[in-house]
DNA sequence: TATACTAGGTAGTAAAACGATACTTATATA
DNA sequence: TATATAAGTATCGTTTTACTACCTAGTATA
């Protein structure tokens, strides 16, 4: 195993604080596009300069998409999921249940938020 | 989403470098357990501190084992899955999937240690 | 006898990532 | 005039991770 790797390769963006929740938080809800102060809301205890390197990040690796609506002050930039970052959404939900199975004894989480993910 | 939310609980100990590489080299193989020294050369470039400390961790999160057999020279410590674990070798596997389909167009590593997955 | 080797780590320090907080920019509102 | 807003960036301090050396104790080698 070394840094050509398959697995590695995606061990290296994935395996950062944060990464996998900004994806559900992406996937989160009715609206397909959310900006990036909807997402930091999402993430309480984020800071903008993570929450910023991440996306950036996530654009590069091919998992979302950002666009930009510079018509409007203030300027309105908002991010969703592509076709492989929604594919990567089931492997996020699957790690929800496994920590559901193996963590916390299938006691459900009742906050609104976390209901969202349609589990 | 806060830190006692079911997702955060898990991404708080596989969003550390190395961990999903580390669950991956103890599957490996025919061997159940693993010495030490065999994830250290499976995974050619990480550090025994941290090896260390992830072992700890895993072992502590109830995802791998450790046994100590003390009647040899030198000790002979050795790991292995629990079913805890095994179960999120499935998880593992299929984020090896995705990369596959979404980053490296299907081109299969060659490299032996990455067919001993037996994805 | 002295030296080196082994497995399974620990210790100390350097580098990189992460976190807390303040600040920016341009417009709209109180 | 002062304040608010969205989407960040800048600066600085703390925590993680990485690099390297070292430890222990029995065994093999010179």
């Amino acid at each position: 195993m070394d840094n050509n790797c398959t697995l590695y390769k995606t061990t290296n963006f994935i395996g950062k604080r944060w990464t996998l929740l900004i994806l559900l938080e992406l996937y989160k809800g009715r609206c397909k596009w959310k900006r990036y102060s909807q997402v930091k809301n999402g993430l309480t205890e984020i800071t903008p300069k993570i929450l910023s390197a991440r996306l950036k990040e996530l654009a590069r690796e091919g998992l979302i998409l950002k666009r930009i609506d510079a018509g409007q002050f203030p300027v309105k930039c908002e991010y969703s999921l592509t076709k492989a970052g929604e594919d990567f959404i089931k492997i996020i939900k699957d790690i929800k249940k496994w920590t559901l199975k193996w963590k916390v004894k299938n006691i459900v989480c009742e906050k609104a938020s976390c209901k969202e993910c349609k589990l």
